[in-house]
RNA sequence: GGCUGGGUAGCUCAGUUGGUGAGAGCGCACGACUCAUAAUCGUGAGGUCGCGGGUUCGAAUCCCGCCCCAGCUACCA
């Protein structure tokens, strides 16, 4: 694609209550991997992420913990989540908390407008109120009693009567936006993506929408509603917005002309707040709908979704501790077709991180380096005559180049690697077959073995430009090897297949991917 | 119940608008090679394509029914 272009790439932002785990860093990597590959690229690349402070529950967990919301808050964001984004290595370029003045800021000016436009109106909530739980519960959340309580429904939990309750609330008239937010998922068929959220989506829509409860007013933990200090503003509501809080809504115009609209990952659980919710507001506030909104798939672990409520969830740093962070990456990225669900199992990740890292990238690595050591002493050299043989590696590194490109273009990260590793297999192949061993062992084939060698450096520099976005820190440390200048996730994508380097290299220290021993599974 | 996906080699999965003997990677077996991280390269074995019907000259691919798995069915985020 032409470079240049302004790509604003956003995460839903953690709950802070939330604790971090392989389904958060999931997330965060792909939209990492995405923002560099496009910085890569040359475009405008911004990658937001952040917190989601507000809410009952928060407040809760604080009062558990003898503090105040905002202490709880600030500790769980610098001990959990900053930490999570270091682990995995993401570049994000703002990160931002809905309890910033910013934020809350934007969302009052947000409100006040819908309010003043008229899509927001004062209205009553009832609903099923379980003094148990001290919250509303869903009709499907309630059960048929039994004994003394037969023939009342009564909470699951605590098995008691609900009581109806009213709650004087403000609304957000989402309903007026059903037959819009249709035509949009009709006329922008690649507004929700994949298909299968999408679908999801259309027939959610389809059923109807009621108006939206935007405020509460039983407790005080979130921001204000502007012209009613007696209610706070419905958490997702808030959270949502932070999309364009955190570029200038309303306060900086050019930044924000110039980032909006995002495109924007999501797990494909909290879709529709992302593609029916969050659009809504947008257009009631005249502004543009998001540029499109992916749903990835869950992490399924022993066949079933990995989830907080189950005990399921794996830190992040349990992986990373063993197989360092670009193997995470990596394994993620490649192992699971994004937009679908996708097993995680700690064998597959030690036998991909065996069999393609260690064994497929880093040691042809090391071997095309340790032979320009020995046989040139390290300088890489000059391309000779070419055979065939040299032409075709050269295709398939422009090949892999072009092919990963568009798949980057459609969130088919999985395929951008497989293409790519058609190179590192080819190169692997091609060594095998030119035997530049057998070269170096005859003077009248010295120029063979200097094209082979220098067409092998060649491929691998192409590697660690187009990986870069993947692997950041092997790539970087092989491109310096190489001889390569600067920085490699500076280096243009589409100039990855015309690195054509004649400098010197530097052995590695170690290899890029150096064999684990066993007991690899830290969690049986 | 309704809706959305899925059920293809031991494992993880590809299979466009139906068409030459159903594929990849890993694992496994055998062979080649030795530059390299006991790495690499080649060859091979392995499948009633969930079940039962139907349409068709021909279906993993279309239609009907059924079974199994997962998710959604809104205001906790």
């Amino acid at each position: 694609m032409s470079s240049g272009e302004s790509f604003y790439i956003a995460t839903p932002i953690f709950y802070v209550n939330d604790v971090p785990h392989i389904g958060h860093a999931y997330t965060e990597v792909a939209a990492d991997v995405l923002a560099r590959w496009h910085r890569q690229r040359g475009d405008d690349t911004w990658l937001l992420t952040g917190t989601d402070e507000h809410g009952q529950k928060i407040l809760r967990t604080a009062v558990a913990n003898n503090t105040t919301p905002k202490a709880w808050a600030d500790e769980l964001v610098e001990s959990a989540w900053k930490p999570l984004l270091k682990t995995i290595d993401i570049a994000n370029d703002d990160f931002i908390r809905t309890t910033e003045e910013r934020h809350e800021e934007g969302v009052k000016r947000f409100m006040q407008k819908l309010y003043d436009d008229g899509f927001i109106y004062q209205g009553e909530f009832e609903g099923h109120y379980c003094v148990g739980c001290e919250e509303y519960k869903q009709p499907s959340d309630l059960i048929e009693g039994t004994g003394e309580y037969a023939g009342q429904q009564v909470c699951a939990i605590h098995s008691k009567p609900v009581e109806v309750l009213k709650e004087t609330n403000y609304f957000f008239r989402m309903s007026d936006f059903e037959k819009p937010l249709l035509d949009l998922y009709e006329q922008r068929p690649d507004f929700v993506q994949p298909e299968s959220v999408r679908n999801e989506i259309v027939q959610f829509v389809k059923q109807g929408l009621r108006d939206l409860s935007i405020s509460r007013a039983s407790f005080d933990w979130g921001i204000q509603v502007p012209w009613d200090d007696k209610h706070v503003v419905y958490v997702w509501f808030d959270a949502l917005l932070n999309y364009i809080t955190a570029i200038g809504y309303g306060v900086d115009d050019e930044q924000f002309e110039r980032r909006w609209p995002a495109v924007q990952l999501i797990g494909k659980d909290i879709a529709r707040f992302h593609a029916v919710i969050w659009p809504a507001m947008l257009m009631a506030a005249g502004l543009p709908v998001p540029q499109r909104v992916f749903g990835h798939g869950w992490l399924l672990v022993g066949g079933e979704k990995m989830s907080k409520s189950k005990l399921t969830g794996i830190a992040p740093q349990q992986i990373t501790d063993t197989f360092g962070s670009d193997a995470f990456r990596y394994y993620f990225m490649r192992a699971i077709h994004f937009g679908q669900d996708g097993s995680f199992s700690w064998e597959d990740l030690a036998a991909r991180y065996q069999a393609e890292l260690a064994n497929g990238f880093g040691n042809l690595a090391s071997r095309v380096i340790a032979m320009v050591g020995r046989y040139f002493d390290g300088k890489v050299p000059a391309i000779g005559e070419r055979t065939p043989a040299d032409d075709e590696i050269r295709r398939i590194a422009q090949e892999a180049t072009d092919a990963a490109d568009k798949a980057i273009d459609q969130f088919m990260i999985h395929e951008a690697l497989a293409e790519i590793w058609k190179l590192v297999d080819a190169l692997n192949g091609y060594i095998t077959e030119q035997e530049p061993w057998v070269l170096a062992k005859n003077e009248e084939t010295r120029d063979r073995l200097a094209t082979v060698l220098a067409t092998a450096v060649h491929g691998l520099g192409a590697l660690a430009v187009l990986l870069s976005p993947v692997i950041p820190n092997a790539t970087q440390k092989l491109w310096s090897a190489l001889g390569g200048e600067g920085e490699v996730r500076e280096v243009r994508i589409t100039d990855a297949p015309l690195w054509f380097g004649s400098g010197t290299i530097t052995p590695l220290e170690g290899t890029l991917f150096p064999r684990i021993e066993h007991e690899a599974s830290g969690a049986a």
